[in-house]
DNA sequence: GTGAAAGCGCTAACAC
DNA sequence: GTGTTAGCGCTTTCAC
């Protein structure tokens, strides 16, 4: 196989040739940052013989040179779940612009898999990481010696740049809806106490709760084993089986909402008019139920965007506009069928 | 800042002189392929050596020498789409295997970002693509000039390895199933003709309908000018102008089916009651809606993993196992409440 | 403002 | 079987 379009491709030295001057003018005129230390005259001729010839830089041998691979790499649990393809999306536009590549690397929610990866991609030699996988207790975020940004997940190992949706302010406005629309018994099924969402959001609850005077009995917040429609079916169920009656449930996501509402129907409990019920997310179809989902929507394409950016600002060494250490981005309440008045 | 673990790596050169041996004699140890040339007793100090220092070759320097870079890329028209992240993680899934990284490039479905984007990664060295976004006339297909395999899309411009899905026997399904349900006036909303998917899907259905002796008359097969709800609801609305009544609405895709269930919805004809409607992709959730989408599945995984199979075989110049040039993988019909039998 | 030369870390062609 | 040497394409001192 002759893959003649990538074997003999035009060089700097091709370019120095054609413009008439050395390789080392060349490299600075084409160089941004050294493009000051070349004369008018001869940057223009050097851009129009690059041009010319069509010179795409060779970025294997600009990263032996200057040890940096311009590769961004994004870790995420699993991309099936489309919480993340927005997020990876606006990433991936905002480094491929400023020229990185992004890799993604999907570890099957994996903590042994997820080292290997971030091993191999360190010896790859990333620039940085975006991380969406994070732990509460992460061991491996505690060693990495790379730049790297936190999205989605905060984790209590490692003092890394955060860029989270401002979970707090969702779960509140789902409470106040709940408790304008006259609920007062509400139950919450928190997602897993090892996840940054699971404790904050829980957290954010009994706030919002105590917030409107609400007390919380026991039982009444309940932690699912996972963010899946099986743990929210296990959580509803005991919920059902309690001696409290709940009018409304909020779920630590869409996926526990779906479990609770499919328990519902199970057992012949409609929604909404006996049970209210709230999800975590938004996500995709959820509005195509019956009866329509109201969730919490986060600005994921948002989340995606400033973290690169972060991302781009720690490798660079300089300050991005806006805050580092913790960006949490605002959330809105969809409301729709799910929701009704308290019975 | 201090990246420690990242600047001071430990080098070829460093293992060689561990193990008391020429730098060119540890890389031919540590190589699988050249080990042979070394003493077993010298490739057993340098293998050590690298051990206990904690070697990982550089990648970058070994690229820039070797001309490869152990990168392959996936181009996808919008990872936001479900019908891709499956195929996205399992093709990385044999790619990492293999010691390659998979860089993931979206293309926001634009023809000149992803100009753009294969541009980048050329330059990067990528060692070969697998393609998503392959357009039925695609002049950039016709260009490449590295190895590359077609995914889920086809073209007409380039003889490139394609594996898929039987979209012919999906379709083929689709309709033996509303025919054995008594439907016998079934319209067909395809895709947009400038994709290999919207083409076939509509001469299969052309030839399912052929193959029961069921004449298709003028406007019963209608193209839709993108894969959208939009232009689902646009080309359902058409339909239900038109003179003819139709027992069953076969569509080109999932989101094609959504629109023309609205516009059902709208008209107050019911579905299943009044009129059936079968989908295509089986995208996550149209089980859950009401009612829930008889649609064709498609093995989304394993497209994925053939088609990283056959990347890796045409980059290695190997063989891979099983068939090169067209593999059509198999489909089933999710039968589900959207059909039932004809009014 | 530009040229010369060295070198990033690795591998492959050539000696011996 | 191992050492030597050269060089992948680029950037970046150092001269002038």
């Amino acid at each position: 196989m002759a893959y003649a379009g990538i074997m003999q491709r035009v060089k700097l030295a091709d370019v120095a040739r054609a413009a008439g001057v050395h390789p080392g003018t060349a490299s600075r005129a084409l160089n941004p940052l050294t493009r000051d230390q070349v004369s008018r005259e001869t940057t223009r001729r050097v851009a129009r013989a690059a041009d010319r010839l069509g010179y795409v830089p060779n970025a294997t041998a600009r990263g032996l040179r200057t040890a940096r691979t311009y590769i961004a790499a994004m870790i995420v649990p699993d991309i099936t779940n489309p919480l993340f393809p927005p997020m990876v999306r606006a990433a991936e536009q905002v480094l491929s612009r400023a020229g990185y590549t992004l890799v993604l690397t999907d570890t099957d929610n994996d903590a042994a898999t997820e080292r290997r990866q971030v091993e191999q991609l360190r010896a790859r030699g990333a620039d940085g990481f975006i991380i969406a996988t994070a732990r509460w207790e992460d061991p491996l975020l505690a060693e990495l010696a790379v730049p790297a940004v936190l999205i989605n997940r905060n984790t209590a190992s490692a003092d890394l740049p955060y860029v989270g949706a401002d979970e707090r302010a969702g779960i509140t406005l789902a409470v106040d809806h709940l408790v304008a629309l006259g609920h007062r018994r509400i139950a919450y099924l928190a997602g897993p106490p090892d996840t940054s969402t699971g404790r904050e959001r829980a957290a954010a609850f009994r706030q919002a709760m105590r917030g409107h005077g609400l007390p919380i009995a026991r039982g009444q917040v309940r932690p699912c084993t996972a963010y899946t429609e099986a743990a929210g079916v296990t959580a509803a169920r005991a919920l059902l089986a309690a001696d409290r009656a709940y009018s409304a449930v909020l779920a630590g996501n869409d996926l526990i909402a779906f479990g609770v509402l499919s328990e519902l129907a199970r057992a012949g409990i409609d929604c909404p008019a006996d049970v209210s019920v709230i999800g975590f997310n938004d996500l995709p179809m959820v509005d195509k139920l019956t009866p329509p989902l109201t969730t919490v929507r986060l600005p994921l394409a948002d989340m995606g965007r400033r973290a690169a950016q972060i991302l781009l600002a720690e490798i660079e060494g300089t300050e991005p506009d806006g805050p580092v250490g913790r960006s949490l981005l605002g959330v809105e309440l969809a409301v729709r069928g799910s929701t009704g008045r308290a019975a």
